[in-house]
DNA sequence: GTAGGGTTAG
């Protein structure tokens, strides 16, 4: 029941009666504070206790994986391993599963090893959790090798291997395996259903969703929680927002992941006010809301500017304790450089304990956002000095940086470091965005050079780079070539037409100018009038 | 005293 009030009650009556340092008491302990997600209190009872067993390390460990601690799991295992303890299924099971979660494969594989010699492989809870484990690390032939291999195969197993198809974005390989799963004669149960609706929600196939919905409601899998979460985001994926609250407001016992897929519904069919409300009602009703509920309300934030109510969610966050976790910090300045308050990312920023390659992007980001390229660049440079994984996110978020502030030399220098110095290979956006620094300086023949130099034929995002800095110089005979590749990629977008026809006019070639304009009208197209404002609503 | 899959975010 993750209540934390009524473990330390227990756990201060067994303290009174003297009779704590029982391994059979304190176990159960130590579970409730790891579930309840007070990791410190966790580690501290478990360490003083004495004559730890496997059962109490066993016990220890899955807890802090269903916490959400696997990191904690992989480098515990190991401390185990000292204390001369030899893993059973429940530690091995444990330990997968937490491998699965970060992606350990080198544990994860030696785990399978050690399952295989000390013969506990035969055990069906072992067989499904190793071919989850596959699948998350995406070594779909590892998972099939295992599940062909396995004769007592159950419900579980398959559901295993088929949501495994759908986390790849694999749905037609998920339904292949049902169709063999029927063929079976197997029973399908609520994780069937759950893996089926999620499937439709990959495919964005209504109807299908609706076929799925109508088998459930007869097989009376509907009551099930899962179930009908995953049909809620169904719908809401689906575009029929309708459906999903319907599903929702008649569900009496609705945990804090119902609220997290109507939230995340409403933003994802552009109606961030009523998720931002949602939230609100959420806490109303006294829902605790949990990491992903934050990780999915500041894009919402972000996307109304509305600053007032970020800052009242930041300080939701700090009092909720979950200031710490990386995936809210990158949100809060991402957030905050968003909202147009560059020196609050930058406080969120420089607070962060445990940044990411995805912090220094976003704060990056952030700076190209407000023009400012000293700073992105310094920003860079403290990223190469930290010893920071640089990819090419944050190349790219630098060298718009530079472009938005047009500083030329230092955006040459980083671009030529890229392959050079850090081994990442341009894009295209890279190319898109080098072409319009150099274009915007006036520097044609070296942007042209450029392009001429790419590996891949330049798309139209590039050859639209040069032609938009054409218009600036006036710059006809280039923007002429650049126009003529961009109809042979985009002959419909009426854009090019346009900017072509600005450019001769800008000539005082006013018969050219009228007949690109003509032509665009020839070939049917006509251009959206630009509009200056913008309804947050409709963003 | 511990135990497999399935819902949300990245």
């Amino acid at each position: 029941m993750r209540d934390l009030d009524k473990g330390k009650e227990v756990h201060s009556y067994a303290l009174q009666q003297g009779i704590i340092s029982d391994i059979v008491v304190a176990t159960p302990i130590v579970s409730m504070y790891a579930k309840c997600g007070e990791l410190k209190k966790a580690k501290e009872l478990f360490l003083s206790l004495q004559g730890r067993d496997i059962v109490a390390w066993s016990a220890f460990l899955s807890s802090l994986v269903q916490a959400g601690y696997p990191r904690e799991v992989c480098s515990l295992f190991r401390e185990m391993q000292h204390e001369g303890l030899r893993p059973d299924e429940v530690t091995l099971i444990s330990v997968l599963s937490a491998c699965a979660e970060v992606s350990c494969h080198r544990l994860g594989k030696s785990m399978h090893c050690y399952a295989l010699k000390a013969d506990l492989e035969s055990n069906i809870s072992t067989v499904t959790t190793l071919i989850s484990m596959y699948t998350k690390f995406k070594l779909f032939i590892h998972a099939m090798t295992l599940f062909n291999k396995t004769h007592c195969k159950d419900v579980v197993t398959w559901n295993t291997l088929i949501n495994g198809f759908i986390r790849f974005g694999d749905p037609i390989h998920a339904f292949e395996m049902l169709q063999r799963l029927k063929l079976m004669g197997i029973r399908q149960d609520a994780g069937t259903m759950v893996s089926m609706v999620s499937a439709c929600s990959l495919l964005d196939n209504l109807k299908l969703g609706i076929s799925f919905h109508g088998q459930i409601k007869k097989s009376g899998f509907e009551s099930d929680i899962h179930v009908k979460v995953a049909l809620m985001d169904m719908y809401a994926k689906c575009g029929s927002l309708k459906s999903a609250e319907t599903l929702f407001y008649t569900t009496s016992m609705k945990d804090e992941v119902s609220w997290n897929v109507m939230i995340t519904g409403y933003l994802q069919n552009r109606r961030a006010n009523e998720a931002i409300s949602t939230f609100n009602r959420m806490k109303f009703e006294n829902v605790r809301p949990n990491l992903v509920t934050f990780v999915t309300i500041l894009p919402a934030v972000s996307c109304l500017l509305a600053l007032r109510e970020g800052m009242a969610i930041h300080s939701c966050i700090i009092q909720m304790g979950f200031i710490t976790s990386t995936l809210i910090g990158n949100g809060l300045i991402d957030m905050y450089a968003k909202c147009g308050q560059l020196s609050y990312a930058e406080k969120c920023f420089h607070e962060m304990e445990n940044k990411d390659t995805i912090s220094w992007n976003t704060m990056l980001s952030g700076y190209a956002m407000h023009g400012q390229g000293d700073s992105a660049i310094a920003l860079f440079s403290l990223m190469e000095e930290f010893d920071a994984k640089i990819d090419s996110v944050s190349f790219l978020s630098v060298l718009s940086a530079c472009r938005h502030t047009g500083l030329v030399q230092e955006g040459r220098s980083i671009f030529e470091s890229m392959c050079e110095k850090h081994h990442v290979e341009p894009n295209m956006e890279h190319y898109a965005c080098m072409v319009d620094l150099l274009g915007h300086a006036g520097l044609f023949d070296e942007a042209l050079g450029l392009i001429n130099k790419m590996p891949a034929e330049p798309n139209a995002e590039v050859w639209g780079a040069l032609l938009g800095a054409c218009k600036i110089y006036s710059n006809l005979k280039l923007g002429e070539l650049a126009l003529n590749h961009l109809l042979k990629l985009e002959p419909e977008n009426p854009v090019h037409h346009v900017v072509l026809s600005d450019i001769y006019a800008q000539c005082g070639r006013w018969n050219e100018a009228g007949r690109a304009r003509s032509n665009m009208k020839d070939h049917g197209l006509k251009k959206c009038p630009g509009r200056s404002w913008v309804d947050a609503d409709h963003r």
